[in-house]
RNA sequence: GGCGGGUUAGCUCAGUCGGUAGAGCAGUGGAAUCAUAAUCCACGUGUCGGCGGUUCGAGUCCGUCACCCGCUACCA
């Protein structure tokens, strides 16, 4: 690994939203770790990042609210930045998409591309909004099936009968952004041959074979196996980068195009901010620098192949190295969810909780090799278990002892015993054996090895029995904490890269400075001298108590203040001859059991009075049979019978459902006679 | 049902080339009393989800079944 210089990125987080735990968990925790290792150890490193500002969703976003999206990427470039920042992300430079330095990079290459005929273009029949003046993305235009004449049917498939279909076959659509009737419209667009960069892709992946983790791997052999086609480059917009030439079009480039060129241009800041404008070019265009990406598993696809290609085409620039991408992090069992609550706000969690431990925690359970969970439990236990009992204590009884016996300074070293030697040499092994680690982009061994150091210096403060040897003999005890002192110090080094606020606190506690601890040699150089002064204890991890844990784990799930709930828009009026044409009974389940080979629907039983009917209903999810035995209910008692799974249904059971929950039976607030008529 | 991922100790997870199953935490017992009731030592008979196959040998490779998760489909 002996490259000139290193340069590292963390995928750039969307403009849109608050970035969670399990974003830090798969692609900054352990960037920025793998830096701050690297620097120790004396390497050149750039460590750049920033905000990816553009794209439909961002638009979509400003629209609901009523703001530009000038508002929304400010909110959530500088929500992000300062959560970065407090969570101890050590970028040299963290940009923003929306800044002319990009707009340059991304024209630049796009133009040189097209220039050099790479880029084709190809004319497709799509829907715009002349109101909203944009194309319409699938999702975003509703009207009638072709196939089935269902009237809520979205652009690329219809709801009801499941068929698929262009957009502009759609029967009487509707824009969902402004309610207009959309016009078809020519959309040319730009593509970026990355089928032709198949052999030399396959080369460049299998090239690195033995280095790389299997989870990329297999994902990205997938994807060569089943072959690489044309990639859009270009979107009707007017939200993000003109296409040069096309400005008045209201056309921009495509965002996995531009958005990967985010990490040059904020390079290029980097660069100009230092006063060395052409400085960039060291980390990009010169092959002894070893290119590493961290990112989620989400982005294997657009690191391991696209960029890959596109650099290849510029020519000149290095190549990812290694993409050690990260798996998904879990909240408890569960996804993250912003909508429904189930999530933990990063800049809300560091009001309460210190960095460190959030990072100790994400760091010996980062999903390196498949989903993970993040567990306040979990979160206490490594808080107070490892990080106050192992590393806070040891830390605490050395510095108080020295303290008592020593007047707070370090002791001289004098005839050390082999034991005492033995300790010392410790600190050496255990340095490489965390070095091999993150060299080999194996965070939660690092973090566990550091930690031995931490262990094994208990050990050593046990078995030398300084509270004995004070009374009996002092050289002997003075030697235990002259070692004991320097652990302290080989700490500082070492947990530098997980716990950087520490080693911070440490350098405080133990009077040195980043010259004396900065550097990953000084290990093993044991470098306190004696009569050196130390400062006194403090608690460097507090404890956290069950209430504490038991209140953060109830919050899951409990939408706090003004959560955006979406309500589907209402349908077109109805008179009353319209309803009464549907005939409402109620009903008495007197039998419910699952349909076989199906996930959500009950084969029902039920007595409305003059007969019996049996109803198929999707409502597996949220009842059980058993209980559903004796319940009133309502059900549309003159619905044209239908055959699901080869069982018939005559009939449909009344529920209400949101996107979240559901579906609820209804029923009678009070008993009523089966067969009765509900209006 | 389709596609993808998974199933290893009480919990969270490692396990590289096929060669006697590991770590951390929790738990039990003991030692110690400098220290945030912290520390140290000792303690694991795990059907490696089931069954079959390849092999001298399978947690690992192949087949198959079960269950779990995600996406998707059925909820007319």
């Amino acid at each position: 690994m002996d490259n000139k210089r290193i340069l590292v990125t963390s995928a750039l987080p969307y403009a849109n939203g608050a970035i969670h735990f399990g974003h830090l968990a798969g692609a900054y925790l352990p960037a920025d770790m793998y830096a701050r290792y690297q620097r120790l150890k004396g390497r050149d490193v750039l460590f750049v990042c920033g905000s990816d500002e553009h794209g439909v969703s961002i638009l979509i976003s400003a629209r609901k609210e009523g703001v530009s999206p000038q508002d929304i990427i400010d909110r959530y470039h500088v929500l992000n930045m300062r959560a970065f920042d407090r969570i101890g992300m050590s970028f040299d430079n963290y940009s923003r998409t929306s800044l002319p330095v990009h707009h340059e990079t991304a024209r630049e290459w796009f133009v040189e591309f097209r220039d050099k005929g790479l880029l084709r273009q190809s004319i497709e029949k799509q829907l715009y909004d002349p109101e909203a003046r944009m194309f319409l993305p699938d999702r975003f235009v509703i009207g009638t099936c072709p196939h089935c004449g269902y009237d809520r049917a979205y652009g690329d498939q219809c709801e009801n009968c499941s068929k698929y279909y262009e957009q502009t076959e759609l029967l009487k659509p509707k824009s969902l952004l402004s309610d207009a009737v959309p016009e078809i419209r020519d959309a040319r667009h730009w593509h970026f041959p990355l089928g032709e960069y198949q052999e030399r892709l396959e080369h460049y992946i299998e090239g690195h074979a033995d280095e790389w983790k299997e989870n990329v791997l297999q994902q990205v052999r997938s994807w060569l196996k089943s072959g690489l086609s044309d990639r859009p480059i270009s979107r009707d917009m007017d939200w993000g980068i003109p296409v040069p030439g096309e400005e008045e079009a209201g056309k921009v480039i495509y965002v996995w195009f531009e958005a990967v060129l985010g990490y040059i241009s904020s390079s290029k800041e980097w660069a100009e901010r230092i006063g060395q404008p052409e400085k960039w070019k060291e980390y990009w265009c010169d092959e002894e620098t070893r290119y590493v990406p961290f990112i989620g598993k989400d982005n294997i696809v657009f690191h391991c192949l696209m960029f890959p290609a596109m650099l290849m085409e510029k020519g000149g620039y290095v190549l990812p190295a290694n993409v050690p991408a990260n798996e998904f992090l879990n909240l408890e069992g569960k996804k993250f969810s912003k909508s429904t609550g189930w999530s933990i706000e990063l800049n809300e969690f560091l009001d309460t909780y210190p960095a460190d431990p959030l990072r100790y925690t994400l760091a010996m359970n980062m999903p390196e090799t498949r989903d993970s969970d993040f567990f306040w439990k979990d979160f206490q236990a490594r808080n107070n278990n490892e990080l106050a009992d192992i590393l806070g204590n040891f830390v605490n009884r050395t510095v108080h002892f020295v303290h008592k016996h020593f007047d707070g300074v370090v002791p001289a070293a004098d005839g050390l015993l082999p034991e005492d030697e033995a300790f010392l040499a410790r600190f050496g092994e255990i340095a490489a054996q965390v070095s091999d680690c993150y060299e080999r982009f194996r965070f939660r061994d690092a973090v566990t090895a550091t930690m031995n150091l931490a262990r094994a210096a208990n050990k050593y403060f046990n078995d030398r029995e300084p509270w004995k040897t004070i009374k009996s003999d002092r050289r002997h005890c003075a030697n235990t904490m002259h070692c004991s002192l320097q652990a302290l110090h080989a700490l500082t080094v070492l947990i530098e890269p997980v716990l950087p606020f520490t080693a911070e606190k440490l350098r405080t506690l133990l009077n040195i400075d980043h010259a004396s601890a900065g550097h990953w040699d000084a290990i093993v150089l044991h470098r306190l001298p004696a009569g050196h002064p130390v400062g006194e204890r403090t608690i460097l991890f507090e404890k956290i108590d069950d209430a504490t844990m038991e209140k953060e784990t109830a919050k899951l799930g409990v939408l706090s203040e003004g959560p955006e709930i979406v309500h589907p828009e209402l349908k077109e009026q109805i008179t009353i001859d319209d309803f009464m044409k549907i005939d409402l009974r109620i009903g008495n389940i007197i039998k419910a059991e699952a349909v076989p080979k199906s996930k959500k629907l009950l084969k029902l039983i039920v007595d409305i009075g003059f007969e019996t009917r049996q109803l198929v209903a999707g409502i597996a999810t949220t009842c059980v049979p058993e209980d559903l035995i004796g319940r009133q209910v309502v059900i549309v008692a003159n619905l044209k019978p239908a055959t699901l799974f080869g069982i018939e249904s005559q009939g449909m059971i009344l529920a209400a459902s949101t996107e979240e929950e559901g579906p609820v039976l209804l029923a009678p607030v009070q008993a009523i006679r089966e067969g009765a008529i509900v209006k």
